[in-house]
DNA sequence: TTTACTCGGAGTAAATAACTCCGAGTAGAA
DNA sequence: TTCTACTCGGAGTTATTTACTCCGAGTAAA
């Protein structure tokens, strides 16, 4: 056996550039997807039908609010539903919500403190964009056009053609006993 | 006058995925590119051309090191030179070297913890890439395409256009003098 | 009217980014 | 050879952000 071997784990030697707001975020929309028309699921029941932080998801869904990606619906069988149709919310639309509009690259125009300007950077130097920050726009942009290639709708057809047809039925099932074990609890 | 006038300052709203040590760590290379050969330039140099921070800069050039991109000469008048071609470095080598080569999402697998599966997720649930996951890789790879697509050297070249003739005699002149003013000191 | 459930925002701990400081080493000057 | 000033290089520090919790206000059904 290696004495000198080295062992770690990658899992957090890598960090993201979007967090778990994000993958949470989705998840959770995926399942609004399927859900009919009249059917809103709590971010309680969303939270542990997946194993993740209820209040957690709370807060990420009253972010999704504000940003008009879903709509509420308060009181005793209450709940999130999505604000407009799967096909017309991208994962952009998603990320922008959770995570804010935030720019790849923000430049803080380092191009006009050089030196040889001593206290007036002259007119060519601080004209137009920093060639920088173009070259990060550019990247920028390619990324989110892909992401807004993509919306909840067609995730949610992906997902569906790997699991086995009558999952979605107990799916239903699950959120469905779910209520009605609220309904029995209130007649107590 | 308006009385609930809202007034803040955008740059604190917005907060960027790449944070300042990748638009320092470029500005600084862009200026070793037209270096000569023989002329090495040291971070503090490099720092005070700026007008940033010059400890900030070590650091950042301690890392450019390990990554390859710059050789480091140690001594009195040492410094630093670009590794290779400046053609052969691109903006993407600079990225990952100074934020670490993150990937843009980090999947922790949450449709594997559905509660429907209890304790052992079905294989169809883990086989393959999560779904999500594989829009974001997407997004990443078009990202990181367009950096890649990138030198030190094109970059160089379209700064050299916005700016006049004379300004890299300029710049040379300033890291000349810079260095003979180090030797006079020693002599004194 | 009560009650159990919902949302929604204020508050908290751990991690990360930006930045500083000081020691180790080296090339040139005396 | 000795000395000195300058270089790199990594260990600390502070402040912002992320992930997460908790509790109060409000509402629809019982």
């Amino acid at each position: 056996m290696a004495l000198n071997q080295v062992s770690f784990n990658a899992e957090y030697l890598l960090m993201a550039l979007y967090g778990a707001s994000v993958e949470y975020g989705l998840h959770c929309l995926l399942y609004l997807v399927n859900s009919s028309a009249d059917a809103k699921a709590s971010s309680l029941d969303l939270a542990e039908f997946q194993g993740i932080s209820p209040s957690y998801v709370a807060k990420l869904f009253t972010q999704l609010k504000s940003a008009g990606i879903v709509t509420a619906l308060e009181g005793a069988h209450g709940g999130y539903q999505l604000a407009r149709g799967a096909a017309d919310i991208t994962v952009l639309d998603v990320v922008a919500a959770l995570e804010g509009d935030n720019p790849l690259f923000q430049c803080k125009d380092i191009r006009s403190k050089c030196a040889l300007f001593s206290d007036a950077p002259p007119g060519w130097a601080t004209k137009g964009l920093c060639s920088i920050h173009a070259v990060m726009r550019e990247a920028e942009a390619q990324m989110k056009q892909s992401l807004a290639r993509h919306t909840l709708a067609d995730l949610s057809a992906r997902v569906a053609r790997k699991a086995p047809k009558t999952f979605p039925i107990e799916v239903a099932g699950w959120f469905e006993g779910r209520k009605a074990a609220k309904s029995r609890r209130q007649s107590d």
